[in-house]
DNA sequence: CTCATTCATCAACGTTTATTGATTAATGGA
DNA sequence: TCCATTAATCAATAAACGTTGATGAATGAG
């Protein structure tokens, strides 16, 4: 486990979440499970403007859940497998603490 | 394992992310994680505005991922722990597929 | 009852995000 | 060279989001 500030760990945590809120990039994420794909196979597929999955995958790849790869007129995008990793390890982060002593009701508070 | 259509999946996934997305509501998960917390403890230890903690606590409540508990004239907050193992469950889900032949790096495309 | 406390809700505002259509650059076929 | 294809970027617009300060309801202490 890598050590990390907590808020710096939370800002990368809130980047990743952020990236996946969209429901057109989880699609993009769904087709890309199964391989890397070009732009204009993902336009097709999704049926949506061309405009519009560029402004998507860039969030995603500013994220770095996606890195792209140019081929002649193409670009082809894929997952990053590390922040697949990333996220597993954020969403691991937010389970309730195990320790018993700290899951206590407290009584008073304010 | 529950069967349900992608689209909804998907936007399932869209609202828990987006509830995780932000850095405030991160904090109060954090907070959360070591048990229930009222709303004026977390108000003074994230330093926050009333009407500030309430607006994230209601986006999370939205999502599901927190429950809330009148007693008195305080509400207390606590973590759901089914909507974590959502979380949990909708990460495996971006898994890139295990299927090999499904790996290949598609030749052609448009 | 009166008053302070706790908290949700509202309106107003500025910021960010998403969509659309147009433009631009790069590539490669005819 | 000329033209079609691919995809990034830009400008304009609309919608969603987050913050602030004010208001109001519920609770309980004095």
């Amino acid at each position: 486990m890598t050590t990390m500030a907590t808020d710096t760990r939370l800002a990368r945590a809130a980047v990743l979440f952020h990236a996946l809120s969209d429901e057109t990039r989880l699609e993009i994420m769904q087709m890309l499970r199964h391989g890397e794909r070009c732009v204009c196979e993902l336009t097709d597929e999704l049926d949506a403007a061309q405009s519009r999955l560029s402004f998507h995958l860039r969030v995603l790849k500013d994220a770095g859940l996606v890195s792209d790869r140019k081929e002649g007129r193409w670009s082809y995008y894929a997952i990053v497998p590390d922040a697949l990793a990333e996220l597993h390890d954020v969403s691991i982060g937010l389970q309730p603490s195990a320790h018993r002593r700290e899951m206590r009701k407290v009584g008073r508070c304010c």
